[in-house]
Order: C-alpha cells, then structure tokens, then sequence
DNA sequence: TGAAATGTTGGGGCG
DNA sequence: ACGCCCCAACATTTC
C-alpha cells in the first residue's frame, strides 16, 4: 500500500491546501504529522503557544472525522521527519520564505534524499513568482500590486480519498486559553463574518474603537484559512473589497521582499539607515513594551499586545514608530519584541512593518514621516473609547483629554480621579523635541562619512 | 498608511 | 467706504 506523509506546518487546514490534497490523492494512506520546532516553539510568547496548541487541537478532531489523528512529535525538524517517513513514499508540505524556514526545509530535504515535494500553500502567489519584465524582484509596492493582480491563478485541488494513519504520537501539547476559536471552521465563519461588513472596510480600518477590520491576520499566520480562499471570497467590486486586496498584496510584497532578500531580517534595506546613533535605553524600553509612555494610545496599545497577543493596526504602527522616532531605539528590538507576543507574529510581515515604520525598508515611510501619538488618537480613537478600554486609570477622562492627560485642566483631571506621576505617568518623552531629535539622527546617518 | 512650518486667502470687526 | 488687523481655513513646503 503507497503511503505518504504531510508535514503540517503553518498551514493547519485541510481545504485550500495543495500538500495535502497531492499527497491524499497520491497515495491510499498519509500520516499527518506536525513537529514541535523546540527554537520555534521556545521563540513563541504564551499567546501563540497557545493559539497554536488550540489549532493543533482543532486540526486532530478534523482528522479524526476522516478516520485518522495528528501526529505530534517533538524535535528538530532535520531528525524527526526522516524517522517519520519511514515507510513513506514521499513528503508533502507547504513552503515558506524565512531564512529559518530555508535553512530547515533545505536540511530535512537532504535528509530525506529529496523524497520531499514542496508546494505553494502559504500566499496566493509564492515568493518569487512575482517579478519584474527582467525578471528581477520589486522594491516597490505599487508595480509590485499590478504584476500580482495581474497574474492568473486557479483554486488549488480539492484533498483526495487518502485513509488517514490514527496514531497520535505524543499528541498536541497542552495551551492555555486561544485568542480566538481555534480550527479552520471557525476561520472560516470569521471570514463569513468580515464578508459581511467589507463594504465599510475603507472607512472603518482604521478605527481601532470599532470592529472594522478582518482580524483574519492570525488565521493568516497559522495556515487556517487558504489565502486564496480568502482572495476569491473577498475579491469583487467596491470600495471596501478593493482596499482589502491590496492589504492582502501587502502580506505578499512583504513575503517576496524577504525572500528575495533574506538579509533584510536583520539589516535595514537602505543601507544609509544602518548607521543611524540607536539609544541602548533600558528603562525607556521597559517603559514602552509595558505600556507607561505617559501617551495613552501608545501604552494602550502595548497593554493590549501583552495582554490579548493582537493590536489594530493603526495603534500598532503609532507604538512601533514611538519606540523608533521617540525613544530612538532599535527598529530590531522592537520586531523582536512584537515578534515574540504577536498572536498573528510572522518574520516576513513583521520585519517588512518594523521597516516601513522605521523608514528603513523597501518602499517606507520616509524617515521624516512621524506619527503624532496625541494626533493620531484624536483622529482614530476620537471617544478615546479604545485607550479606555486599554488604560482603565484613565477611563473616567473625557474624549479629547484622555489623548493627552498632562494638558488636562486640574478640576478635569481630579473629578476623573487622575494624578499624573501617581496613578498615570507623564510623558516619558517630549514628542515635539523627540521628534526633531530622530530626525537628526537620521540625517547625521545619511550624511557622507568625514574623510 | 504624517505633521509642522510657512504661505495665502477671505471674511468680519473696527476705527 | 476704506484700510487695517486678526484669524480661521485652506494650500504648499519642508522635515
């Protein structure tokens, strides 16, 4: 009897998923196996262990409705597929683009003497596939968004009849409470959900106090939903739908960007920025990832990432150009920071935002764009209902105030029960002078070295 | 997927 | 009626 085997990785789904459906239609029987990566594992903060564990749950009892189990085994990728595949014909799984992921897949390829067949499950077009009439890759987003629209592309197969081997192994470790319900299914329904709102996407992505986003960002990372699912239920004419797709092109630019410049992990891709003066300011940091800046939309922010694993966009971008443009610290430690209690936590996404932030990447902001904390909550979070939400110490100040309490009038600040320094911290940094600070730096960083 | 600084215009108050 | 000032609103430029 033909046996193959699919390596489950960040594509916890069995529709939509064209490793799985070669290997259920090549072979009568497959083992589906997903390894727990110790240096992926121990990389992960809590919330994606845990989201993680709870997929894994979800993709087990999936399985077990075809007869079978997830098999869970623990270790490096390079030894446990090999032993697995004993017996196996071939093995099946999904690319990815990280270095790390390179360097792994490239290992357990050689290590199966190329029994190994990798498929495009992870974007709607893989990595590379997106190039220039030279055949070179993009660095800018917009002919990057026409060249991917305009590539054709079909629905991947559907999965064949395959018997699904039942034997767990040491089964799906064990996680605390996910962010949200775990399992394609339910990606499925938020999918459903987003359908029915999208028409408003435009206007309302950008609310953090509202639920106008898709929250599908997670769903995305963790392989429950296909990405092209997603691009053919949400493709269509509109406003809402238009803006969507190209936030979905986002993901992929930044997936190809990574992939064709692998060392942009860890190094600016303009190389004038890579000698900007960072501040090592430990407390300033401290300050930051736990949410006491002393501005409330930052620090709203940094309590919702620690405390749920996800954080709206629009904050999200507004803390991370803090760390960068305010405090003058390291792009890096920031993305490693996100990167370890992002939910929806992804290298290429991460380090691709962490650079267009920090002005340093393909395509960025400018380094001269710096987002107003105060502004930017005036103008997203207008009832101030969001910091409220993040900052209960200060929930009983009115709208426009609870943006920027230190320039509260006394009597607003008493009758909310405020006192700056004690129950809320001032402003950790002058924003008007921090600013024209960073952008010295940044100049001092491009300016030709003295011979 | 900014914001501040600077420039321009036009309405209204007022002598 | 006129000039002057103030300032809000908008536009442009600069970082």
């Amino acid at each position: 009897m033909s046996r193959g085997l699919v390596w489950f990785r960040a594509d916890l789904r069995l529709g939509d998923n064209p490793a799985w459906a070669a290997a259920t239609s090549d072979h009568e029987e497959v083992v589906a196996l997903f390894v727990v990566d110790p240096v992926l594992w121990e990389g992960s903060g809590s919330h994606r262990r845990d989201q993680l564990a709870a997929h894994l749950g979800a993709l087990d009892r999936s399985l077990q409705r075809r007869g079978g189990r997830l098999r869970v085994r623990r270790g490096d990728p390079a030894r446990v597929i090999p032993a697995e595949a004993e017996g196996a014909a071939r093995v099946y799984w999904n690319g990815d683009a990280t270095p790390y992921s390179l360097r792994r897949d490239a290992a357990v390829l050689n290590a199966l003497g190329f029994r190994g067949e990798e498929h495009p499950g992870r974007y709607v077009h893989p990595p590379g596939s997106v190039l220039t009439g030279e055949g070179a890759p993009f660095r800018v987003f917009t002919p990057f968004f026409r060249a991917w629209q305009s590539r054709p592309w079909d629905p991947w197969p559907e999965p064949g009849t395959a018997a699904v081997a039942a034997d767990p192994g040491e089964g799906v470790p064990a996680g605390g409470r996910p962010l949200v319900e775990p399992g394609e299914e339910a990606a499925a329904q938020r999918l459903e959900d987003f359908l029915e709102r999208v028409d408003g996407y435009s206007e309302e992505r950008d609310r953090p106090d509202r639920a106008g986003t898709s929250r599908l960002s997670a769903d995305l990372k963790f392989g429950t939903i296909g990405p092209r699912t997603v691009a053919l239920r949400v493709d269509g004419p509109g406003e809402g739908r238009r803006a969507f797709i190209r936030q979905l092109a986002w993901r992929e630019f930044y997936a190809h960007l990574l992939a064709a410049f692998p060392e942009t992990r860890r190094r600016a891709m303009r190389p004038e920025y890579e000698g900007v003066a960072w501040r090592r300011d430990d407390d300033a940091f401290a300050a930051w990832a736990e949410g006491r800046t002393g501005y409330p939309f930052v620090d709203a922010a940094m309590r919702q990432l620690r405390a749920e694993g996800w954080v709206h966009n629009r904050p999200r971008m507004v803390a991370a150009s803090f760390l960068v443009k305010d405090l003058l610290i390291d792009w890096r430690r920031g993305e490693r920071h996100f990167l370890r209690w992002l939910v929806d936590g992804d290298v290429a996404q991460n380090v691709g935002n962490w650079q267009w932030v920090a002005g340093t990447g393909a395509d960025a902001a400018p380094y001269f764009r710096v987002f107003n904390p105060v502004t930017q909550g005036l103008r997203f979070d207008p009832d101030g209902a969001y910091v409220r939400r993040w900052v209960p110490e200060l929930a009983g100040l009115p709208a426009p105030a609870i943006h920027a309490p230190w320039e509260a009038p006394p009597a607003v600040l008493d009758a909310a029960g405020v006192v700056l320094g004690t129950t809320y911290p001032p402003p950790l940094v002058d924003h008007a002078e921090a600013r024209a600070a960073a952008l010295e730096a940044y100049e001092a960083a491009k300016r030709p070295r003295p011979a």
